[in-house]
DNA sequence: TTTAATAGTGTTATTATTACACTATATTAG
DNA sequence: CTAATATAGTGTAATAATAACACTATTAAA
């Protein structure tokens, strides 16, 4: 095995066959109307016209993975930087890539506050569109795309029950009804409100900032702010976050 | 970004500079005297004479992660199939292969029953090791596999509290005590006998072989068996395991 | 000024968790 | 064969966490 050879026609070549390596993103947003993933939809083959993660090929040798997920977030999208990124899982399966590479793709979640990117025009961005989970879930997608943003939706709602990354989805100030919405569409049934916010406040994490919503068509909720400073605190001292 | 073209010499050609993808393995497998982890001497450069997890390339276009996580375990270790096996994690930095490619290593988690091993002399196997995990935690791994020992080993920690996985690692019938070690190891103290034996036991999913340990010092323990088909049952359900 | 929509708030019953100590059984040593 | 040692096996009571439950407060719109 050894490292390619660059010649003169710019091509790379190695004694074994290789295969090329993505990444993909499964990009989460929040709105009043709930939860939203990011698709793009494909401009050229295969699958032109399907529904797709964003994502793309990552530059050997000169990145991390990580790093690859920031730049193709960044180009796909126009996303600067997500609040939350992590790996999700690395998907490679010979044949899921229909052209005769062997592509493996190594997907991760990103999660960003829907007001820190309105302007959402990135280079590519004119076929990126927010789209709710439900038509998400019905939709066809390129690739293994369907397993892909369902393992992320699986991740994603387990994973609310035990950290605070939800936070990163809603805006900096938040009424607590966003955080219990939120909440029942991870656990998938209501709660009750006076045990969802005791629980919610004894944590001591969310601080009222004096301020309340505008523009809402009746009473006007409070406005909270999550402390991430005390969070990383207590998690320090052995605490666990768990709503 | 066009497919490989075999020329004459068998060198394979692209038209950008690619990855090389290896899988490695973190095997766990429980003994009396505790969780061991499973380590090879590396035979060549570099590192070589350093330990390192089990693993090595897949082979493009024929297999699958999986299959090549599989495969590696069989080559390098002698061990058939384990009794679970999942995907940790991907690790790509362009620099954690010393040699000038960039090569980036899907790494898998691998739990075994030691006694469905005992012979362990696979190909490769003179070299491999069952390594405690204090002694493990100790060693400086090769590459960037100290790590990826150490996600593993979160992962698994973390995972034993509300995923019965852990019965993967016992004999298939156990004293209930080597279930109260495994979990001590995992939380990191002990915990109180009683508590801890009525919890398990009403989960409902232990049952009384009606055996008992041989070749003890002292009063034999009952033996008891995990079933999985009630489990299966049980989660399709919903319910959750959880100690 | 009434209606509609949502915010905000405490108490009690139920359930789960924790703390705690002795008897039973087998082996080994004297 | 008796005593010592080592570990298995067992129940109850105090405490803490969770779940169930309904009304008043505020704002905008009709």
């Amino acid at each position: 095995m050894g490292p390619g050879q660059k010649t003169k026609t710019k091509t790379y070549c190695y004694d074994f066959p290789m295969v090329s390596v993505t990444v993909d993103c499964v990009i989460f947003g929040w709105d009043n109307d709930g939860l939203h993933v990011l698709l793009i939809e494909r401009g050229e083959e295969p699958f032109e016209g399907q529904w797709a993660l964003p994502g793309g090929f990552i530059r050997a040798g000169e990145e991390d993975l990580e790093k690859a997920a920031r730049r193709e977030l960044s180009e796909e999208t126009g996303i600067g930087s997500p609040r939350h990124l992590e790996q999700l899982g690395t998907y490679g399966h010979p044949d899921r890539d229909p052209r005769e590479e062997h592509v493996i793709t190594v997907a991760y979640i990103a999660l960003i506050k829907r007001d820190e990117h309105r302007p959402q025009g990135g280079t590519d961005a004119r076929s990126a569109h927010w789209i709710p989970m439900e038509e998400a879930r019905r939709k066809r997608l390129a690739f293994d795309h369907d397993q892909i943003f369902s393992d992320a939706v699986e991740r994603l709602y387990n994973k609310l029950r035990y950290d605070p990354l939800g936070f990163n989805l809603l805006p900096n100030k938040f009424p607590l009804r966003d955080v219990q919405q939120l909440y029942e569409v991870a656990i998938g049934h209501e709660v009750d409100k006076r045990n969802f916010r005791k629980k919610l406040l004894e944590t001591g994490l969310l601080e009222d900032t004096q301020e309340i919503e505008t523009d809402v068509k009746h009473r006007a909720a409070k406005l909270y702010q999550f402390n991430w400073t005390a969070y990383q605190k207590r998690r320090a001292e052995g605490w666990t976050f768990d709503i």
